[in-house]
DNA sequence: AACCCTACTTAGCATTTACGAA
DNA sequence: TTCGTAAATGCTAAGTAGGGTT
């Protein structure tokens, strides 16, 4: 039984047979990412040549669409409409069945153990896969659908088929054959099973369930009195939501837009428009001279700031802040400026062609390519240390698509004779000369002198100058992203259909400006046009077009620390501090709802339920074509949910940038019920779970609690309620160290940052740290160790004092590390010395006299031969003569006293590390907590704020730590 | 409801800069 | 000072969400 369990913990691939040579995969499962195999393979390079990239995959076979009338069942709507799907009612019967086949008694519910025990139940529901097994077919995009497949599913006539469509797309790897199933599987990053990442201990299973559900309802049920409380205080009873019937009474958003003057159009109409926007810029010219700022030559004025005269604190002085957190609240916020002006965006530098002895070359012949092919092979070339873009067989793909379009659309690939070269196989491309270039070009780059490093960025800065700031309501507010960003080769994350693809160059005639009437627009470059010109002030952004991929719009838009970010910042966290007062009603109405007789209804709140307790995203639609095939709550998959009984659910599947987000909890009977209806027969693997379910509809029936509630408030609201519970409970210990201070504010955030799934890669040095963490601070021990026995040399009698045990090897050395680290401390002792005398025979030849003689490094040296001696004398004998100057045994305690002050800090940072190495703090840190409880924290720590937020975060959160300034007593 | 369009937030990785140990 | 690492910042992809249209 142990070890049965001990052997499900096993990570599988540990247990697979090594892969191929061709396909040597990294087998630090803690690296392997969504994507497959390709990346991290091989430590070599991948030349073109080298990297056979395997046949590409087929083309994605195309699902037929099915029509069908209505639901079978009866006419209720579907929320989707592909796959197979549930009865729109839950019969009494099937209730009942669900009941009958739940075995044992349930653990508490609502909690992750994603870290705890494995429970070695088969699935109830499934074949004896775990979720690794389960990757694969989800793991190369789909499973594997073939035609016949397709066909018997058509002929079953009972369930209704795809009204929408519904593409799968498969990627084949041409050598899936040989490849170890354990390089397939790993989607993602897996936190280690037996890392206890709550930091409490795992080696206990039942009593940390117990406790981290029993923590997890203490914090809900404060919730709850917290959101009665406030109703009464406030006195506004809060409407009664039933059901979505009762919605009419709830109108936030129709009546807040309809008041609105509407601009809608011309900002729907951009695209049509573009004719006429030539024609009102005349106009605008004459009208710019209401605001006095407006330069002559359309260029906003604004002082650079460069403070190179002003370095000192008060160089930002000028730059008075609007304090709009002071300022009386705004009626219409959907009108977001009066005026505006700004200078549009940078273009990137044109391209430069490669000197004529720089070629791509095919079979080792160097092409001469058009200036515009020659670009898209630099792509490439100049990116082939990211191994893990470049030898992704779909990346490959895409990019020599496209490059023999352009290739064969500007005249052709011709040879040194001008002969045509046919570029038919991709790995007879080799970029590495191309790539040999541009690496030269930016060592070269990097070596420029500091000086020389200055003045570039100088004058960097000055040509940016104008861009960098807009004129905002006739307040300086700083820019975003001003600069278009450069063609390349598009990245995109996971299995995406389309990575690899040329991202092309922007052209002002795909830019539309968006800008106030009263200011003249920034000038086209030369010969240019813009798409269009336009005054929307119901828009934030000053600059768009449209992205050549998938037509994805980019926006220029102001800075993080811009008033209007930081005011809807503001209000994303004061709706979800609004949300504390409806949520025991939206608890109380989920519970209830998970069991209607409405499939619909329980769906929906077996996805709340979810959504709440889980804080999964909301999960919606995707093109599944286009896109790589990643999930939130509400387009959750049949092969994503396993269920064992009693009530434990596992969740596998990619969410958001295809990061893994892997998860075993134990859920509320009646929602581990319920999953099990809506995984029944006939859906198997590719169907959606909530078949009546969407986030469209979820986020309607969630607006009727409160106005602009929806899924994604729910992550707010339990991310910044989790951290203000968390440091609410930390202990109230006297004196902490700033360093423990620190450590308690960032294992809260830790939490936080693991309830939302914030992963990152691990470093690559990552364990070789560690053990240099632990080796010096076993180190350390040695050296207290040593004290004591110098106390004892001192004084015989504390032997008995202390006890013989006070003076043993501390935990984690022993005499083979002693020895060993004996021979470090000879080392350094002696590579100590040799630098001290090479850097002072350096200074006595700068000062014109003359080097010191072999003989005195020889004589210095002895000192290290002597420290050898004596550690391993003192190692053997295991006594140790007392050292210092006057030593007494109080002095040798206080020494004690400050090894092990410094042990426990080395040990904080060490476990700091380990528990971050995969665990990314920051994304919760700027888009989740409310930063108004790290302000709090730190004022009631005694922690300057600089210790949690960085520069740039202080002036994103300005409003926050401004605001709290004298409210101390300021909760979420 | 399905679908498309738009605009905004959230996200991880890449690149740059700051910083601390040698 | 220099070097190497870690933190900060930059970049842009990938989500959410809501409106409009059909």
């Amino acid at each position: 039984m142990v070890g049965s369990r001990l052997l499900s913990r096993l990570p599988l691939l540990q247990l697979l047979p090594r892969p191929s040579p061709i396909h040597q995969f990294s087998l630090c499962s803690s690296t392997l990412r969504a994507q497959s195999s390709w990346h991290r393979s091989t430590p070599q390079r991948a030349t073109a040549q080298r990297s056979h990239p395997p046949p590409f995959p087929f083309k994605p076979f195309k699902i037929f669409k099915f029509k069908m009338a209505s639901d079978s069942d009866d006419d209720m709507p579907l929320a989707r409409t592909n796959g197979r799907v549930s009865n729109a009612h839950i019969s009494k019967s099937v209730d009942k069945a669900m009941d009958e086949s739940n075995g044992s008694k349930p653990a508490p519910a609502g909690i992750s153990i994603r870290n705890g025990p494995i429970v070695d139940e088969m699935d109830v529901d499934e074949p004896a896969t775990n979720g690794h097994a389960k990757r694969k077919s989800r793991g190369s995009t789909s499973k594997p659908v073939n035609y016949n497949q397709q066909g018997s599913e058509s002929e079953d006539d009972d369930i209704p088929l795809a009204k929408r469509q519904r593409t799968t797309t498969k990627v084949e790897e041409s050598d899936s054959d040989d490849e170890p199933l354990a390089t397939k599987k790993q989607p993602g990053k897996l936190p280690p099973k037996n890392t206890a990442i709550l930091g409490e201990s795992s080696d206990d299973d039942e009593p940390l369930n117990a406790k981290l559900a029993k923590k997890k309802a203490t914090i809900e049920k404060k919730a709850a009195k917290e959101a009665k409380t406030i109703r009464a205080k406030d006195k506004k009873p809060a409407k009664k939501v039933k059901d979505e019937s009762s919605e009419e009474d709830v109108k936030p958003k129709a009546k807040r837009k309809a008041n609105g003057t509407t601009t809608a159009k011309k900002a729907n109409g951009v695209k049509k428009e573009e004719s006429d926007s030539d024609a009102p810029l005349a106009k605008k010219g004459a009208a710019a001279k209401g605001k006095g700022k407006a330069a002559t030559n359309g260029k906003v004025k604004v002082e650079a700031s460069p403070k190179k005269g002003a370095k000192k604190g008060e160089s930002e002085e000028a730059e008075e802040v609007y304090r709009w957190w002071d300022a009386p609240k705004k009626e219409d916020d959907s009108i977001k400026w009066e005026t505006l002006q700004h200078n549009g965006v940078v273009f990137p530098p044109e391209y430069e062609p490669l000197p004529k002895n720089v070629k791509l070359l095919y079979a080792g012949t160097p092409l001469t390519l058009s200036i515009e092919a020659e670009e898209v092979a630099g792509f490439f070339g100049a990116m082939l240390n990211s191994t893990h873009n470049v030898e992704n067989p779909t990346f490959q793909k895409n990019f020599f698509a496209d490059l023999k379009e352009i290739v064969k659309k500007t005249g052709g690939a011709k040879d040194k004779d001008g002969n045509k070269v046919d570029l038919k196989d991709f790995s007879k491309l080799d970029f590495k000369p191309i790539f040999n270039y541009y690496d030269a070009k930016n060592q070269e780059k990097k070596a420029r002198s500091s000086a020389e490093k200055k003045a570039d960025k100088a004058a960097k800065d000055e040509m940016e100058a104008p861009y960098v700031h807009c004129i905002w309501d006739g307040r300086k507010e700083q820019v975003g992203n001003f600069r278009v960003e450069p063609p390349g080769l598009f990245r995109g994350r996971g299995e995406h259909p389309k990575t690899g693809k040329v991202k092309q160059r922007v052209l002002p005639e795909q830019i539309t400006i968006n800008i106030g009437k009263e200011a003249i627009p920034p000038a086209p470059p030369e010969g240019h046009k813009w798409k269009a010109i336009q005054h929307d002030n119901k828009a934030t952004w000053l600059v768009m077009w449209q992205e050549n991929i998938n037509g994805a719009y980019k926006y220029v838009m102001l800075a993080a620390k811009s008033s209007i970010k930081g005011q809807s910042d503001y209000k994303k966290f004061e709706k979800a501090r609004q949300l504390k007062e409806h949520i025991d009603r939206i608890r109380k109405d989920y519970e209830r709802d998970l069991k209607a007789e409405l499939m619909a209804d329980r769906q929906r709140a077996t996805a709340v339920y979810l959504i709440d307790k889980f804080a999964l995203r909301a999960g919606n639609e995707k093109d599944s074509e286009n896109e790589a095939e990643t999930v939130g709550c509400c387009s959750l998959k049949f092969e994503h949910v396993t269920l064992k009984p009693p009530n434990t659910v596992v969740f596998d599947f990619l969410g958001k940038d295809s990061i893994r987000f892997y998860d075993e909890v134990t859920v509320h009977e009646q929602v581990f019920k319920n999953l099990k209806i809506f995984k029944k027969a006939p859906k198997k693997e590719g169907d959606d779970i909530f078949d009546r379910l969407n986030t469209t509809q979820l986020n309607k029936h969630l607006t009727n609690y409160m106005p602009g509630l929806s899924a994604k408030v729910f992550r707010t609201y339990n991310a910044s309620f989790t951290m203000s519970s968390l440091l609410k409970e930390l202990p109230k210990k006297a004196n902490l160290s700033m360093q423990e201070k620190i450590k308690l504010y960032n294992d809260c955030n830790r939490k936080v940052a693991i309830l939302c799934n914030h992963k990152r890669t691990i470093g690559a040095g990552h364990e070789a740290q560690m053990e240099k963490m632990t080796d010096r601070i076993k180190g350390l021990r040695y050296q207290k160790w040593r004290i004591k026995h110098m106390i004892l040399d001192l004084d015989p009698k504390q032997k008995k004092k202390k006890g013989a045990e006070w003076f043993e090897y501390e935990e984690g050395i022993d005499d083979e590390w002693i020895v060993e680290h004996i021979a470090f401390l000879v080392q350094e002792q002696r590579t100590k010395i040799e630098k001290k005398f090479a850097k002072e025979n350096e200074k006595l030849v700068a000062d014109g006299q003359k080097e010191m003689k072999a003989k005195e490094l020889t004589d210095r040296l002895k000192e290290a031969d002597v420290l050898e001696k004596k550690l391993k004398k003192e190692h053997k004998s295991k006594k140790v003569e007392a050292e210092g100057k006057g030593p007494s045994v109080e002095k040798f305690e206080a020494n004690l006293k400050k090894l092990d002050e410094r042990i426990a800090t080395m040990n904080l940072q060490a476990e700091d590390r380990e528990g971050n190495k995969e665990v990314a703090l920051g994304t919760s840190k700027i888009n989740y907590i409310d930063p108004r409880l790290t302000v709090v924290f730190s004022k009631k720590f005694d922690v300057p704020i600089e210790k949690f937020f960085s520069k740039t975060l202080r002036e994103k959160f300005t409003w926050a730590i401004e605001s709290i300034e004298d409210e101390d007593d300021w909760e979420f």
